[in-house]
DNA sequence: CCTAAAATACCAACTAGTAGGTATTTTATT
DNA sequence: AATAAAATACCTACTAGTTGGTATTTTAGG
């Protein structure tokens, strides 16, 4: 190490013990970067503050019992000083926006590298959060409808209307927001289900889940 | 490395990045496991095997387009000879069972630890393959139970059905399953969603995933 | 410009789940 | 043995989603 005394500490929250102690070991041999400690849950974490406070922590959104969000709300009213850079398998829009409306100081999907991780960390204490960019996002939706297309033979308002799905609108909903009548969502809902070879709506859900979609 | 010849070769399939990339840092020092490379989906897995051959496969059961179990088949029917271990988030008895069916030689959960991991890799190649325990599957049903007892209230006889709602039943077929009336169920079913606050069947598929219930 | 695919819209009959009730039986705990 | 919680069961009215049709308009590609 360079210089020890200015490696950004670091604590990890992710109710994977694979995957916290797998960050760990990744960061063992930077110098930059000094993980100080693992938490299983939103909990464990909180109690763990109270002894030792990192620069910043990254904590994943899908947890047991209270979900990032509120762990994160918790975390900026008592130690606004520590930055926060949120962990997630894929991208809500309204999980993004309710990240940075509390105050987050980061998002980072779990499909990053180490480099972009890396990143976010130090543009974290340097307060230059980093959040999926519109245009990137837009990218990513091509990949997906490229891969979706290519299996399922989805097509982009299918793509939509899953999304829309996942989220757990209603078709009424749905038809709301689109300003397409409910007829059309469901006949988009019917070609959908047909595509995918699915009978019910929890088969869908559970579908939409299941391959991350 | 005392006998570099000896380490167990492996190759990572996750199309979480940041996984695959912490359990390759993980074994990093490790002189007796030597991660050779990783995948970020079942066809990148595939066409890495043919130029390049580990003793050990450590793969992700839930991976967008190509479902962990489809590759499972495809590697064993041209692979016999190298060892998979499945990973996964959570406990689907149909999943184990369907791992199993289909030659796996070890199931872990991501919230297992490094050594646990290293202990399925080692047992993997010695031919003694590791599987959740019925008993074990038990404990951390209790432990489940108990967690969201204490959150939630949920009862042992909800929870048995709101892991039915899980892999996609109706009230109808639980009904059928549990030898209960229908009118049970959709009591049952009401109760847990007053409970969880919950509005409509899609919130609480959703709820159950996200959860990682 | 033509054409095929995609998106749009509608109808009717049906199945599944929700909401607001009530009420009995079983099980665990003091 | 008393009691409280949990599990069981039923009814009605209602909302949401499914299925099997049909049919028009828009859009993108050759």
């Amino acid at each position: 190490m360079t210089n020890p005394s200015a490696a950004v500490t670091v604590i990890i929250a992710d109710d994977h013990q694979l995957f916290a102690e797998g960050l760990l070991s990744m960061f063992a041999a930077d110098e930059e970067i000094r993980c100080i400690g693992k938490a299983g849950s939103g909990e464990e974490l909180l109690a763990k503050l109270i002894h030792n406070k990192p620069a910043v922590i990254i904590l994943d959104i899908k947890m047991p019992v209270m979900d990032g969000i509120k762990v994160l709300q918790l975390i900026k009213k008592q130690y606004p000083e520590i930055k926060v850079i949120m962990l997630s398998t894929y991208a809500d829009r309204n999980t993004i926006q309710n990240s940075i409306a509390n105050g987050a100081d980061g998002y980072l999907f779990k499909n990053a590298n180490r480099q972009e991780l890396k990143n976010a960390i130090l543009g974290a204490i340097a307060n230059n959060p980093s959040f999926p960019d519109l245009q990137q996002s837009m990218d990513s939706a091509k990949e997906r409808l490229k891969l979706y297309t290519l299996t399922y033979n989805i097509t982009r308002k299918e793509l939509e209307i899953m999304d829309l799905i996942k989220v757990g609108h209603t078709n009424q909903q749905i038809s709301e927001i689109l300003f397409r009548s409910i007829f059309t969502i469901e006949t988009h809902r019917r070609n959908i289900m047909q595509k995918l070879h699915l009978r019910s709506h929890a088969g869908l859900t559970r579908f939409l889940f299941e391959t991350e979609f």
